[in-house]
RNA sequence: CGGGAUGUAGCGCAGCCCGGUAGCGCACACGGCUGGGGGCCGUGGGGUCGCAGGUUCAAAUCCUGUCAUCCCGACCA
Protein backbone atom coordinates (compact mmCIF):
# COMPACT_ATOMS: atom_id res chain seq x y z
CA UNK A 1 0.00 0.00 0.00
CA UNK A 2 2.45 2.75 0.94
CA UNK A 3 4.55 3.72 -1.82
CA UNK A 4 7.93 5.04 -2.01
CA UNK A 5 7.65 5.98 2.18
CA UNK A 6 10.25 4.09 4.51
CA UNK A 7 8.57 2.73 7.00
CA UNK A 8 8.45 3.47 10.69
CA UNK A 9 10.03 0.27 11.63
CA UNK A 10 13.05 0.51 9.04
CA UNK A 11 13.85 3.87 10.32
CA UNK A 12 11.81 6.28 12.24
CA UNK A 13 13.40 9.52 12.02
CA UNK A 14 13.54 8.61 7.92
CA UNK A 15 9.67 8.40 8.16
CA UNK A 16 8.88 11.10 9.97
CA UNK A 17 11.34 13.58 7.21
CA UNK A 18 9.39 11.99 4.38
CA UNK A 19 5.73 11.78 5.77
CA UNK A 20 6.48 15.64 6.44
CA UNK A 21 7.64 16.49 3.26
CA UNK A 22 5.15 14.00 1.05
CA UNK A 23 2.28 15.12 2.65
CA UNK A 24 2.87 18.53 1.66
CA UNK A 25 3.47 19.98 5.01
CA UNK A 26 7.18 21.55 5.00
CA UNK A 27 10.79 21.21 3.26
CA UNK A 28 13.61 22.70 4.12
CA UNK A 29 15.04 25.71 3.15
CA UNK A 30 18.36 26.56 1.28
CA UNK A 31 18.63 28.75 4.15
CA UNK A 32 20.86 26.56 6.58
CA UNK A 33 18.66 25.16 9.13
CA UNK A 34 15.39 26.43 8.32
CA UNK A 35 11.78 25.29 6.97
CA UNK A 36 9.58 26.72 4.55
CA UNK A 37 6.18 25.70 5.74
CA UNK A 38 3.79 25.03 3.01
CA UNK A 39 0.05 25.48 2.82
CA UNK A 40 -1.21 22.33 3.85
CA UNK A 41 0.96 22.49 6.82
CA UNK A 42 0.63 25.87 7.51
CA UNK A 43 -3.61 25.71 7.73
CA UNK A 44 -3.24 22.77 10.41
CA UNK A 45 -0.82 25.13 12.03
CA UNK A 46 -3.56 28.38 11.72
CA UNK A 47 -5.91 26.16 13.70
CA UNK A 48 -3.64 25.41 16.20
CA UNK A 49 -3.08 28.92 16.16
CA UNK A 50 -7.23 29.88 16.20
CA UNK A 51 -7.88 27.63 19.09
CA UNK A 52 -4.98 28.45 21.58
CA UNK A 53 -5.56 31.87 20.89
CA UNK A 54 -9.30 31.76 21.85
CA UNK A 55 -8.05 29.77 24.66
CA UNK A 56 -6.01 32.78 26.00
CA UNK A 57 -8.83 35.46 25.43
CA UNK A 58 -10.96 33.15 27.21
CA UNK A 59 -8.05 33.52 30.16
CA UNK A 60 -7.97 37.11 29.86
CA UNK A 61 -4.88 37.40 27.99
CA UNK A 62 -4.77 39.79 25.03
CA UNK A 63 -2.27 39.60 22.07
CA UNK A 64 1.05 42.14 21.14
CA UNK A 65 3.73 42.34 18.99
CA UNK A 66 7.84 42.99 20.39
CA UNK A 67 10.55 43.71 17.82
CA UNK A 68 12.58 41.01 16.65
CA UNK A 69 15.79 42.76 17.62
CA UNK A 70 16.83 43.02 20.98
CA UNK A 71 20.42 45.09 22.26
CA UNK A 72 22.63 43.16 23.54
CA UNK A 73 22.77 45.22 26.85
CA UNK A 74 18.99 44.12 27.38
CA UNK A 75 19.75 40.40 26.83
CA UNK A 76 22.69 40.12 29.12
CA UNK A 77 20.71 41.72 31.71
CA UNK A 78 19.30 38.71 33.65
CA UNK A 79 22.26 36.73 33.51
CA UNK A 80 21.40 33.05 33.79
CA UNK A 81 18.85 33.38 30.91
CA UNK A 82 21.78 35.19 28.77
CA UNK A 83 24.35 32.84 29.50
CA UNK A 84 21.59 29.96 28.73
CA UNK A 85 21.12 31.06 25.13
CA UNK A 86 23.99 32.66 24.23
CA UNK A 87 25.67 29.98 22.85
CA UNK A 88 22.43 29.87 20.28
CA UNK A 89 22.03 33.22 18.71
CA UNK A 90 22.25 35.10 15.18
CA UNK A 91 23.69 38.73 15.73
CA UNK A 92 23.13 41.45 13.83
CA UNK A 93 26.57 43.58 13.43
CA UNK A 94 25.89 45.61 10.05
CA UNK A 95 23.51 47.37 8.81
CA UNK A 96 24.50 47.86 5.10
CA UNK A 97 25.56 46.34 2.07
CA UNK A 98 28.17 47.79 -0.54
CA UNK A 99 29.31 47.12 -3.98
CA UNK A 100 32.70 44.85 -3.56
CA UNK A 101 35.68 46.54 -4.92
CA UNK A 102 37.37 42.96 -5.15
CA UNK A 103 34.39 40.95 -6.81
CA UNK A 104 32.82 43.07 -9.84
CA UNK A 105 28.84 42.42 -9.14
CA UNK A 106 28.69 41.33 -5.86
CA UNK A 107 27.95 42.88 -2.64
CA UNK A 108 29.83 43.07 0.88
CA UNK A 109 29.17 43.90 4.08
CA UNK A 110 29.95 47.59 4.29
CA UNK A 111 33.04 47.64 6.99
CA UNK A 112 31.73 51.21 8.29
CA UNK A 113 28.47 50.54 9.09
CA UNK A 114 29.02 48.48 12.07
CA UNK A 115 26.85 48.97 14.64
CA UNK A 116 27.65 50.22 17.94
CA UNK A 117 25.69 48.04 19.25
CA UNK A 118 24.82 44.60 18.35
CA UNK A 119 21.35 43.00 17.91
CA UNK A 120 20.40 40.05 18.95
CA UNK A 121 17.96 38.20 17.23
CA UNK A 122 15.01 36.92 20.01
CA UNK A 123 15.65 33.63 20.71
CA UNK A 124 13.21 34.13 23.11
CA UNK A 125 11.42 37.52 24.14
CA UNK A 126 11.73 37.84 28.05
CA UNK A 127 14.39 40.63 27.32
CA UNK A 128 12.82 43.20 25.21
CA UNK A 129 9.51 42.84 27.15
CA UNK A 130 10.32 43.33 30.33
CA UNK A 131 12.54 46.07 29.50
CA UNK A 132 9.19 47.71 28.04
CA UNK A 133 7.21 46.45 30.91
CA UNK A 134 9.53 48.58 32.93
CA UNK A 135 7.62 51.68 31.35
CA UNK A 136 4.15 50.30 32.03
CA UNK A 137 4.09 49.62 35.29
CA UNK A 138 4.20 51.48 38.20
CA UNK A 139 1.24 50.57 40.91
CA UNK A 140 -0.16 47.53 41.77
CA UNK A 141 -3.48 49.17 39.94
CA UNK A 142 -1.33 48.49 36.60
CA UNK A 143 -1.25 44.60 37.55
CA UNK A 144 -1.54 42.12 36.36
CA UNK A 145 -0.60 42.49 32.73
CA UNK A 146 -1.52 39.37 30.56
CA UNK A 147 0.08 39.10 27.08
CA UNK A 148 0.86 37.09 24.50
CA UNK A 149 2.60 37.54 20.98
CA UNK A 150 2.58 34.84 18.14
CA UNK A 151 6.26 35.57 16.31
CA UNK A 152 9.08 33.85 14.83
CA UNK A 153 12.41 32.98 16.63
CA UNK A 154 15.54 32.23 15.94
CA UNK A 155 18.15 29.66 17.89
CA UNK A 156 20.71 28.75 15.74
CA UNK A 157 20.86 24.77 16.24
CA UNK A 158 23.75 22.73 15.46
CA UNK A 159 21.69 19.97 14.04
CA UNK A 160 17.88 20.56 12.69
CA UNK A 161 14.88 18.82 12.34
CA UNK A 162 11.58 19.67 10.38
CA UNK A 163 9.25 21.45 13.00
CA UNK A 164 11.34 19.71 15.95
CA UNK A 165 14.00 21.39 15.44
CA UNK A 166 14.61 24.67 13.53
CA UNK A 167 17.05 27.32 13.35
CA UNK A 168 13.71 29.78 12.65
CA UNK A 169 10.35 28.68 14.33
CA UNK A 170 6.81 29.99 14.67
CA UNK A 171 5.49 30.15 18.48
CA UNK A 172 3.48 32.29 20.65
CA UNK A 173 4.96 33.37 24.03
CA UNK A 174 3.08 34.86 26.96
CA UNK A 175 5.01 36.95 29.65
CA UNK A 176 2.74 37.96 32.56
CA UNK A 177 3.14 40.47 35.28
CA UNK A 178 1.80 39.83 38.64
CA UNK A 179 1.55 41.78 41.83
CA UNK A 180 2.03 38.53 44.04
CA UNK A 181 3.98 35.14 44.06
CA UNK A 182 0.88 33.03 44.16
CA UNK A 183 -0.83 34.91 41.68
CA UNK A 184 1.93 34.61 38.82
CA UNK A 185 2.61 30.74 40.32
CA UNK A 186 -1.11 30.00 39.71
CA UNK A 187 -0.90 31.79 36.48
CA UNK A 188 2.14 29.29 35.28
CA UNK A 189 0.14 26.49 36.32
CA UNK A 190 -3.17 27.64 34.78
CA UNK A 191 -1.28 28.00 31.16
CA UNK A 192 0.12 24.61 31.25
CA UNK A 193 -3.60 22.99 31.85
CA UNK A 194 -4.68 25.33 28.87
CA UNK A 195 -1.34 23.15 27.13
CA UNK A 196 -2.74 19.77 28.20
CA UNK A 197 -6.26 20.50 27.25
CA UNK A 198 -5.44 21.87 23.78
CA UNK A 199 -3.02 19.12 23.17
CA UNK A 200 -5.81 16.57 24.58
CA UNK A 201 -8.72 17.38 23.12
CA UNK A 202 -7.26 19.34 19.98
CA UNK A 203 -4.54 17.29 18.59
CA UNK A 204 -5.68 14.10 20.36
CA UNK A 205 -2.15 13.42 21.98
CA UNK A 206 -2.31 12.15 25.67
CA UNK A 207 -0.01 14.41 28.16
CA UNK A 208 1.83 14.36 31.27
CA UNK A 209 1.83 17.39 33.61
CA UNK A 210 4.10 17.60 36.19
CA UNK A 211 7.35 20.10 36.75
CA UNK A 212 10.89 19.99 35.62
CA UNK A 213 14.06 19.28 37.87
CA UNK A 214 16.46 22.31 38.44
CA UNK A 215 18.90 21.15 36.08
CA UNK A 216 16.07 21.07 32.71
CA UNK A 217 14.98 23.89 34.34
CA UNK A 218 14.21 27.20 31.66
CA UNK A 219 17.69 29.64 31.80
CA UNK A 220 16.06 32.17 34.46
CA UNK A 221 12.84 30.34 35.65
CA UNK A 222 12.65 29.07 39.38
CA UNK A 223 9.83 26.54 38.04
CA UNK A 224 9.04 25.04 34.91
CA UNK A 225 5.78 23.34 34.82
CA UNK A 226 5.88 21.08 31.46
CA UNK A 227 3.31 19.12 29.48
CA UNK A 228 4.95 15.69 28.33
CA UNK A 229 4.35 13.55 25.12
CA UNK A 230 5.48 9.96 23.95
CA UNK A 231 6.16 9.49 20.31
CA UNK A 232 5.62 6.21 18.47
CA UNK A 233 9.34 5.42 18.61
CA UNK A 234 8.83 5.76 22.63
CA UNK A 235 11.23 9.07 22.64
CA UNK A 236 9.30 12.02 24.96
CA UNK A 237 8.43 15.20 23.37
CA UNK A 238 8.00 18.51 25.58
CA UNK A 239 5.12 19.72 24.10
CA UNK A 240 4.76 22.94 26.02
CA UNK A 241 6.18 24.75 28.80
CA UNK A 242 5.16 27.31 31.08
CA UNK A 243 7.18 29.04 33.78
CA UNK A 244 7.50 31.21 37.02
CA UNK A 245 9.78 33.42 37.22
CA UNK A 246 9.86 34.59 40.10
CA UNK A 247 11.23 38.10 40.09
CA UNK A 248 14.11 37.55 38.69
CA UNK A 249 13.43 39.83 35.41
CA UNK A 250 11.52 42.31 37.58
CA UNK A 251 14.97 42.84 39.25
CA UNK A 252 17.37 42.63 36.36
CA UNK A 253 15.00 44.88 34.65
CA UNK A 254 14.15 46.85 37.52
CA UNK A 255 10.39 46.54 37.08
CA UNK A 256 9.30 48.26 40.80
CA UNK A 257 5.63 48.48 41.31
CA UNK A 258 3.84 50.58 44.61
CA UNK A 259 1.96 47.92 46.42
CA UNK A 260 -1.21 48.54 48.42
CA UNK A 261 0.70 49.08 51.68
CA UNK A 262 2.51 51.78 49.54
CA UNK A 263 5.67 50.02 49.42
CA UNK A 264 7.97 49.45 46.50
CA UNK A 265 7.84 46.21 45.76
CA UNK A 266 9.24 43.55 42.23
CA UNK A 267 6.93 42.20 40.23
CA UNK A 268 6.12 38.33 40.01
CA UNK A 269 6.61 36.99 36.47
CA UNK A 270 5.36 34.08 34.41
CA UNK A 271 6.44 33.39 30.78
CA UNK A 272 4.86 30.18 28.35
CA UNK A 273 4.77 29.05 24.77
CA UNK A 274 4.43 26.42 22.45
CA UNK A 275 6.16 26.26 19.06
CA UNK A 276 5.73 24.46 15.71
CA UNK A 277 7.28 21.74 17.33
CA UNK A 278 3.80 20.63 18.07
CA UNK A 279 3.19 19.55 14.14
CA UNK A 280 6.26 17.26 14.89
CA UNK A 281 3.78 15.75 17.63
CA UNK A 282 1.02 15.93 15.93
CA UNK A 283 2.88 13.84 13.09
CA UNK A 284 4.66 11.22 15.20
CA UNK A 285 1.94 10.54 17.74
CA UNK A 286 -1.05 9.41 14.96
CA UNK A 287 0.80 8.86 11.49
CA UNK A 288 1.19 5.45 10.30
CA UNK A 289 3.00 3.75 7.24
CA UNK A 290 0.38 5.08 4.47
CA UNK A 291 0.84 8.53 6.06
CA UNK A 292 -0.36 11.42 8.09
CA UNK A 293 -3.21 10.99 10.59
CA UNK A 294 -5.00 14.14 11.57
CA UNK A 295 -7.66 14.40 14.44
CA UNK A 296 -10.59 15.69 12.86
CA UNK A 297 -10.50 19.19 15.06
CA UNK A 298 -7.37 20.16 13.72
CA UNK A 299 -8.02 18.97 9.76
CA UNK A 300 -7.85 21.58 7.02
CA UNK A 301 -10.17 18.81 5.27
CA UNK A 302 -12.26 16.86 7.28
CA UNK A 303 -13.97 15.32 4.30
CA UNK A 304 -13.16 14.51 1.30
CA UNK A 305 -15.07 13.86 -1.62
CA UNK A 306 -14.15 11.45 -4.93
CA UNK A 307 -16.42 10.95 -7.65
CA UNK A 308 -15.54 7.94 -9.53
CA UNK A 309 -16.78 7.57 -13.09
CA UNK A 310 -16.34 6.72 -16.55
CA UNK A 311 -18.14 9.39 -18.52
CA UNK A 312 -18.55 12.57 -18.17
CA UNK A 313 -22.79 12.24 -17.74
CA UNK A 314 -21.71 10.38 -14.91
CA UNK A 315 -18.98 12.91 -13.66
CA UNK A 316 -22.20 15.53 -13.67
CA UNK A 317 -24.72 13.01 -11.59
CA UNK A 318 -22.25 12.56 -9.26
CA UNK A 319 -21.46 16.03 -8.74
CA UNK A 320 -25.07 16.92 -8.22
CA UNK A 321 -25.41 15.06 -5.43
CA UNK A 322 -21.55 15.87 -4.13
CA UNK A 323 -22.49 19.65 -4.22
CA UNK A 324 -25.55 18.68 -2.14
CA UNK A 325 -23.87 16.60 0.38
CA UNK A 326 -20.95 20.29 0.76
CA UNK A 327 -23.89 22.19 1.39
CA UNK A 328 -25.10 20.02 4.41
CA UNK A 329 -21.33 19.46 5.22
CA UNK A 330 -20.84 23.25 5.05
CA UNK A 331 -24.35 23.99 7.77
CA UNK A 332 -22.95 21.43 9.86
CA UNK A 333 -19.59 23.20 10.45
CA UNK A 334 -17.62 20.38 9.00
CA UNK A 335 -15.16 21.22 5.67
CA UNK A 336 -15.21 19.20 2.93
CA UNK A 337 -13.14 18.89 -0.48
CA UNK A 338 -15.00 17.67 -3.80
CA UNK A 339 -12.35 16.43 -5.53
CA UNK A 340 -13.36 16.31 -9.10
CA UNK A 341 -10.06 16.86 -11.08
CA UNK A 342 -10.62 14.49 -14.06
CA UNK A 343 -6.62 14.86 -14.18
CA UNK A 344 -6.05 12.65 -11.71
CA UNK A 345 -7.62 9.40 -11.19
CA UNK A 346 -9.44 7.64 -8.29
CA UNK A 347 -7.02 5.63 -6.63
CA UNK A 348 -3.75 8.27 -6.71
CA UNK A 349 -6.18 10.42 -4.93
CA UNK A 350 -7.17 8.11 -2.46
CA UNK A 351 -3.66 7.77 -1.71
CA UNK A 352 -2.75 11.04 -1.63
CA UNK A 353 -5.66 11.75 0.88
CA UNK A 354 -4.25 8.78 2.77
CA UNK A 355 -1.06 10.37 2.96
CA UNK A 356 -2.36 14.06 3.79
CA UNK A 357 -4.00 12.25 6.59
CA UNK A 358 -8.18 13.65 5.81
CA UNK A 359 -9.82 11.86 8.55
CA UNK A 360 -12.72 10.56 6.19
CA UNK A 361 -13.34 9.66 2.46
CA UNK A 362 -16.54 9.04 0.56
CA UNK A 363 -16.18 7.77 -2.84
CA UNK A 364 -19.51 8.03 -5.12
CA UNK A 365 -19.93 6.11 -7.87
CA UNK A 366 -22.61 4.77 -10.43
CA UNK A 367 -23.09 1.81 -8.45
CA UNK A 368 -23.69 4.15 -5.50
CA UNK A 369 -25.95 6.46 -7.52
CA UNK A 370 -27.62 3.41 -8.83
CA UNK A 371 -28.35 2.27 -4.83
CA UNK A 372 -28.23 5.14 -2.66
CA UNK A 373 -25.03 4.80 -0.78
CA UNK A 374 -21.72 5.86 -0.79
CA UNK A 375 -18.44 4.26 0.40
CA UNK A 376 -16.71 5.75 4.02
CA UNK A 377 -13.29 5.18 4.70
CA UNK A 378 -12.14 6.03 7.72
CA UNK A 379 -8.58 7.33 7.59
CA UNK A 380 -7.75 6.23 11.16
CA UNK A 381 -8.47 2.41 11.18
CA UNK A 382 -8.26 2.42 7.09
CA UNK A 383 -11.80 0.99 6.91
CA UNK A 384 -14.62 1.03 3.94
CA UNK A 385 -18.26 0.39 4.50
CA UNK A 386 -20.97 0.97 1.80
CA UNK A 387 -23.46 3.51 3.86
CA UNK A 388 -26.59 4.61 3.42
CA UNK A 389 -27.40 7.85 1.41
CA UNK A 390 -29.94 8.62 3.78
CA UNK A 391 -29.06 10.72 7.41
CA UNK A 392 -25.11 10.36 5.90
CA UNK A 393 -24.00 14.06 7.22
CA UNK A 394 -25.45 12.69 10.76
CA UNK A 395 -23.38 9.78 10.15
CA UNK A 396 -20.29 11.61 9.47
CA UNK A 397 -20.34 14.25 12.10
CA UNK A 398 -21.00 11.28 14.59
CA UNK A 399 -17.58 9.71 12.99
CA UNK A 400 -15.53 12.86 13.26
CA UNK A 401 -16.22 12.69 17.14
CA UNK A 402 -15.25 8.89 17.24
CA UNK A 403 -12.21 9.48 15.10
CA UNK A 404 -10.84 12.30 17.28
CA UNK A 405 -11.69 10.09 20.45
CA UNK A 406 -10.14 7.13 19.12
CA UNK A 407 -6.87 8.71 17.96
CA UNK A 408 -6.84 9.76 21.06
CA UNK A 409 -7.84 6.63 23.04
CA UNK A 410 -5.01 4.68 20.88
CA UNK A 411 -2.31 7.38 21.94
CA UNK A 412 -3.61 7.18 25.76
CA UNK A 413 -3.22 3.36 25.60
CA UNK A 414 -0.11 3.63 23.64
CA UNK A 415 1.67 6.24 25.83
CA UNK A 416 0.00 3.93 29.43
CA UNK A 417 1.59 0.75 28.09
CA UNK A 418 4.68 2.09 27.87
CA UNK A 419 5.48 3.66 31.63
CA UNK A 420 7.46 1.22 33.41
CA UNK A 421 7.80 1.19 36.73
CA UNK A 422 11.52 -0.18 37.70
CA UNK A 423 13.15 -0.77 40.58
CA UNK A 424 17.07 -0.86 39.69
CA UNK A 425 19.30 0.68 37.58
CA UNK A 426 19.54 -3.01 35.36
CA UNK A 427 16.23 -2.68 35.18
CA UNK A 428 16.00 0.84 34.39
CA UNK A 429 18.84 0.19 31.39
CA UNK A 430 16.75 -2.55 29.92
CA UNK A 431 13.39 -1.21 29.54
CA UNK A 432 15.07 2.12 28.05
CA UNK A 433 16.94 0.00 25.00
CA UNK A 434 14.15 -2.53 25.08
CA UNK A 435 10.64 -1.25 25.25
CA UNK A 436 11.57 2.44 25.03
CA UNK A 437 9.02 4.88 26.56
CA UNK A 438 8.70 6.57 30.11
CA UNK A 439 10.96 5.20 32.69
CA UNK A 440 9.07 5.48 36.55
CA UNK A 441 11.65 5.30 39.08
CA UNK A 442 12.81 6.68 42.29
CA UNK A 443 15.74 9.52 42.14
CA UNK A 444 17.72 10.75 44.69
CA UNK A 445 16.96 14.65 44.18
CA UNK A 446 20.52 15.71 42.81
CA UNK A 447 21.22 16.79 40.09
CA UNK A 448 24.33 14.96 40.16
CA UNK A 449 22.74 11.69 40.03
CA UNK A 450 20.43 12.77 36.98
CA UNK A 451 24.01 13.88 35.03
CA UNK A 452 25.35 10.54 35.41
CA UNK A 453 22.20 8.96 34.15
CA UNK A 454 22.00 10.85 31.75
CA UNK A 455 25.84 10.18 30.71
CA UNK A 456 25.26 6.03 31.29
CA UNK A 457 21.73 5.56 29.37
CA UNK A 458 20.82 9.63 26.96
CA UNK A 459 17.73 9.25 29.59
CA UNK A 460 17.21 12.43 31.47
CA UNK A 461 13.97 13.39 33.88
CA UNK A 462 11.43 14.85 31.54
CA UNK A 463 9.51 15.52 34.48
CA UNK A 464 7.98 15.18 38.03
CA UNK A 465 4.50 14.36 37.27
CA UNK A 466 1.60 15.68 39.26
CA UNK A 467 -0.15 12.28 39.37
CA UNK A 468 2.30 10.51 41.16
CA UNK A 469 1.72 8.54 44.09
CA UNK A 470 3.15 9.63 47.62
CA UNK A 471 5.47 7.11 47.66
CA UNK A 472 9.00 7.19 49.74
CA UNK A 473 12.02 4.59 48.21
CA UNK A 474 15.13 4.56 46.99
CA UNK A 475 16.94 5.93 44.29
CA UNK A 476 17.14 3.45 41.43
CA UNK A 477 21.04 4.59 40.81
CA UNK A 478 22.23 5.78 44.16
CA UNK A 479 20.49 3.94 46.68
CA UNK A 480 19.89 6.91 48.69
CA UNK A 481 16.31 7.54 49.71
CA UNK A 482 13.82 9.01 47.53
CA UNK A 483 10.70 10.95 48.21
CA UNK A 484 9.07 10.47 44.97
CA UNK A 485 8.78 8.49 41.23
CA UNK A 486 10.09 10.72 38.27
CA UNK A 487 9.64 9.99 34.50
CA UNK A 488 12.90 9.03 32.94
CA UNK A 489 12.72 8.83 29.24
CA UNK A 490 15.05 9.72 25.93
CA UNK A 491 13.61 12.97 24.30
CA UNK A 492 13.56 14.55 21.32
C1' C B 1 34.32 21.60 16.55
C1' G B 2 35.56 15.72 16.82
C1' G B 3 34.10 10.78 13.94
C1' G B 4 31.83 8.87 9.17
C1' A B 5 29.82 9.50 4.34
C1' U B 6 28.01 11.86 -0.06
C1' G B 7 27.85 15.63 -4.21
C1' U B 8 25.59 13.01 -11.67
C1' A B 9 18.03 15.85 -14.70
C1' G B 10 12.87 18.56 -10.25
C1' C B 11 13.40 14.03 -6.67
C1' G B 12 15.85 9.13 -5.69
C1' C B 13 20.01 6.71 -7.69
C1' A B 14 23.52 3.70 -11.21
C1' G B 15 28.00 4.56 -13.92
C1' C B 16 33.87 5.73 -11.30
C1' C B 17 37.68 0.31 -9.38
C1' C B 18 39.32 -0.92 -15.34
C1' G B 19 39.30 6.96 -18.83
C1' G B 20 36.47 6.95 -25.00
C1' U B 21 32.08 12.49 -24.12
C1' A B 22 25.95 10.06 -19.58
C1' G B 23 21.93 6.28 -18.02
C1' C B 24 17.72 4.12 -14.89
C1' G B 25 13.22 4.80 -11.73
C1' C B 26 9.78 8.50 -10.20
C1' A B 27 7.98 13.19 -11.79
C1' C B 28 6.90 16.25 -16.31
C1' A B 29 4.69 16.88 -21.73
C1' C B 30 1.98 14.68 -25.94
C1' G B 31 -1.10 10.46 -28.11
C1' G B 32 -4.03 6.16 -27.46
C1' C B 33 -6.35 2.49 -24.53
C1' U B 34 -8.30 3.11 -19.55
C1' G B 35 -11.06 4.48 -14.80
C1' G B 36 -14.60 1.11 -7.37
C1' G B 37 -6.99 1.63 -4.42
C1' G B 38 -0.99 5.04 -6.52
C1' G B 39 -3.08 2.13 -14.62
C1' C B 40 -0.76 0.37 -19.35
C1' C B 41 1.70 1.10 -24.08
C1' G B 42 4.18 4.45 -27.20
C1' U B 43 6.71 9.12 -28.03
C1' G B 44 9.24 13.37 -26.17
C1' G B 45 11.70 17.45 -23.22
C1' G B 46 15.22 18.20 -19.47
C1' G B 47 22.08 17.35 -16.97
C1' U B 48 28.64 22.49 -18.88
C1' C B 49 28.42 15.00 -13.76
C1' G B 50 29.44 20.63 -6.76
C1' C B 51 33.63 24.12 -8.00
C1' A B 52 38.90 25.05 -9.40
C1' G B 53 43.35 23.22 -11.12
C1' G B 54 46.39 19.01 -12.89
C1' U B 55 47.58 14.25 -15.76
C1' U B 56 45.97 12.58 -20.80
C1' C B 57 44.93 12.54 -27.78
C1' A B 58 40.56 12.05 -24.53
C1' A B 59 38.19 12.92 -17.56
C1' A B 60 31.70 11.95 -14.38
C1' U B 61 35.76 8.25 -14.05
C1' C B 62 42.70 9.17 -12.21
C1' C B 63 45.49 13.12 -8.96
C1' U B 64 45.50 17.77 -5.90
C1' G B 65 42.87 21.50 -3.71
C1' U B 66 38.33 23.65 -2.36
C1' C B 67 33.17 24.33 -1.28
C1' A B 68 28.64 22.30 0.19
C1' U B 69 25.33 18.86 2.26
C1' C B 70 23.90 14.70 5.23
C1' C B 71 24.57 11.11 9.30
C1' C B 72 26.77 9.97 14.50
C1' G B 73 28.39 13.14 18.97
C1' A B 74 28.38 17.96 22.03
C1' C B 75 23.79 22.00 22.34
C1' C B 76 18.47 22.37 22.37
C1' A B 77 11.33 24.06 22.24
Amino acid sequence: MSKNLTTRREDYSKWYNELVVKADLAENSAVRGCMVIKPYGYAIWEKMQAELDRMFKETGHQNAYFPLFVPKSLFEAEEKNAEGFAKECAIVTHYRLQNDPDNPGKLRVDPDAKLEEELIVRPTSEAIIWSTYKGWIQSYRDLPILINQWANVVRWEMRTRLFLRTAEFLWQEGHTAHETKGEAIAEAEQMNNIYAEFAEKFMAIPVIKGVKTQSERFAGAEETYCIEALMQDGKALQAGTSHFLGQNFAKAFDVKFTNKDGKLDYVWATSWGVSTRLMGALVMTHSDDNGLVLPPNLAPIQVVIVPIHKTDAQLEEISILAKNLMQEFKTMGISCKYDNRTTHRPGSKFAQYELQGVPLRIAIGPKDLENKTVELARRDTLSKEIVELDNLVATVNGLMIDIQDSLFNKALDFRNNHITEVETFDEFKNVLNTKTGFISAHWDGTAETEQKIKDLTKATIRCIPFNAKNEKGICVFSGNPSDGRVLFAKAY
